[in-house]
RNA sequence: GGCGACGUGGCCGAGUGGCUAGGCAAGGGUCUGCAAAACCCUGAACCCGGGUUCGAUUCCCGGCGUCGCCUCCA
């Protein structure tokens, strides 16, 4: 399996450190507001390069964080006249609820930054200790020019960041581009005990710290979004490898941005869309092969045409898997899973893993017709889909009250889907064919499509 | 200003030095109640200008354009 990895610029081999646990970091989001579709994506990004590994036999140990201290918070929740811990609490557990919806698998560890302090503080110290950090007004600041490294993951040079630094100048640090490990709390601001008084961690110092605590040093992928290179990337390995002299990630894997109208999604200029909006809007499985559609590395633009067009391929996904009810027993044919396999090991290509799942419904359609045995291609393609977490039934459920509401207007009393298909049918054997139209049409006003199969009429969300 | 990515058919989007990506849409057909849904089939592309090559969409150089990072950010 070859994967990009930014340290190197390169596609490369990609071989685990031990193949018995692969070791995956992801940084999860500062839960200052709810998630928006571009965190979506890094997560089904890395959800599926998760899925990917175990299926092709590793164990793999996933963790992403809860950076839940921070600035924003702290603004956030004096703002709303709610406690740092309320903001965090419910910003958490909108990005919990929608990462499920999206049938991402939780990670293995989740942690949070508050539960990590004391090892973040010593952390701090031994940096200090070690030269690589200094107190300066309560604050205390990682001195870039200690770590001759410094730049190697996002390819600046500190002259070059000198040049360009846009930041005001600010006379605690010794230079413009040191950065905060520990932050002086002002009055009213949740604090923790330090050697240099109360405060609380910097950014970069959690994910440094808890990464190393649960996968040690050297684990084997780093992942987080595009816009995390620099600084926060770079500064991770700077404090990391400070202060053991050991690599801090062997694969640095980051996913590309998520664009509105060609610019990119996020929360501080407000141009977002709301994952959970979306998700009461789109079948979570369209929302999610959108994210597949396109290779995880590069940009991908949002638009409503685009959710629809990936709800249309879906829609040809379940079709065809709605053909052959019920689970396969074979084996799954192996000339799919090797293509499957192909796309997927040449860094995780989706786009090109997908034709091959539609390559398949395709024969398989064919198949299906002419009445050839299909089962070890429904076994590949139910294989293939499981693989990219896209076997979830829909996800929209039918408006009951607005079925209930259609149904009145037969005469039907509290009547459901099923109660308007009776009537329909009734309709369509005594050729009524305008009222069995007019339901079909009514129904589908209601993303409720109807089949009219050998077996009678099935319906389903779209 | 520095660093980096990208420009493929109507739309989205893989990939390759010469040989079909795939999806959506469109057109044709099968089925059917003349439908709907579903299924099958079909076509069309590689930003511009040079260069390397027997041959470039694919490699190199230049141009134009779009985007990201350089500040919090998935």
């Amino acid at each position: 399996m070859q994967l990009y990895n930014t340290l190197e610029r390169a596609t490369v081999p990609f071989v685990p450190g031990n193949p018995d646990r692969v070791t995956i970091y992801l940084c999860g989001p500062t839960v200052q507001a709810e998630p928006h579709l571009g965190h979506g994506r890094s997560a089904v990004a890395f959800d599926v390069l998760r899925r990917y590994l175990e299926w092709v036999g590793h164990e793999v140990e996933f963790v992403r964080n809860v950076t839940d201290i921070d600035d924003k918070i702290i603004a956030r929740a004096s703002e709303l006249r709610m406690t740092t811990e309320e903001v965090a609490n419910e910003a958490a557990a909108a990005f919990t609820d929608a990462y499920d919806r999206l049938g991402n698998l939780r990670p293995t560890i989740e942690p949070k930054a508050t539960e990590h302090v004391d090892e973040m503080v010593a952390a701090i110290e031994t940096l200090i200790d070690l030269g690589h950090a200094y107190e300066s007004q309560g604050d205390v600041y990682f001195s870039v020019r200690s770590f001759p490294d410094y730049g190697k993951l996002s390819r600046h040079n500190i002259a070059d960041l000198r040049a360009g630094e846009r930041a005001e100048h600010d006379d605690r640090k010794r230079d413009v581009l040191d950065f905060a490990l520990w932050k002086s709390a002002k009055p009213g601001e949740p604090s923790w005990p330090s050697p240099w008084g109360e405060g609380r961690p910097g950014w970069h110092i959690e994910c440094s710290v808890m990464a190393r605590m649960y996968l040690g040093d050297g684990f084997d992928i780093h992942g987080g979004g595009t816009d995390l290179i620099f600084p926060h990337h770079e500064n991770e390995i700077a404090q990391s490898e400070a202060a053991t002299g050991k690599p801090f990630a062997r694969f640095w894997m980051h996913n590309g941005m998520l664009n509105l109208s060609g610019e990119k999604m996020a929360k501080s200029t407000g141009h977002v869309v709301t994952l959970l909006g979306a998700l009461d809007q789109w079948d979570a499985v369209a929302v999610r092969l959108f994210y597949l559609r396109t290779h995880y590395r590069k940009p991908l633009d949002y638009s409503r045409a685009a959710l629809e067009d990936a709800e249309a391929s879906l829609e040809r996904l379940r079709s065809f898997r709605r053909r052959v009810p019920g689970s396969v027993e074979v084996s799954p044919r192996a000339d799919v899973i090797e293509r499957f396999k192909a796309a997927m090991d040449d860094d995780l290509d989706g786009a090109a893993a997908l034709a091959v799942l539609f390559e398949t419904v395709r024969e398989g359609n064919s198949a299906l017709d002419t009445g050839s045995d299909v089962s070890s291609l429904v076994a590949a393609f139910d294989e293939m889909m499981g693989v990219l977490g896209l076997t979830a039934p829909a996800t929209l459920e039918a408006d009951d009250g607005a079925v209930a509401a259609l149904a009145a207007t037969y005469g039907i009393v509290e009547g459901d889907v099923d109660d308007l298909l009776e009537l329909r049918d009734r309709a369509r054997q005594s050729k009524e064919w305008e009222t069995a139209d007019a339901i079909r049409d009514a129904l589908i006003e209601l993303h409720i499509t109807i089949e009219d199969t050998a077996d009678g009429a099935r319906w389903h969300r779209h």
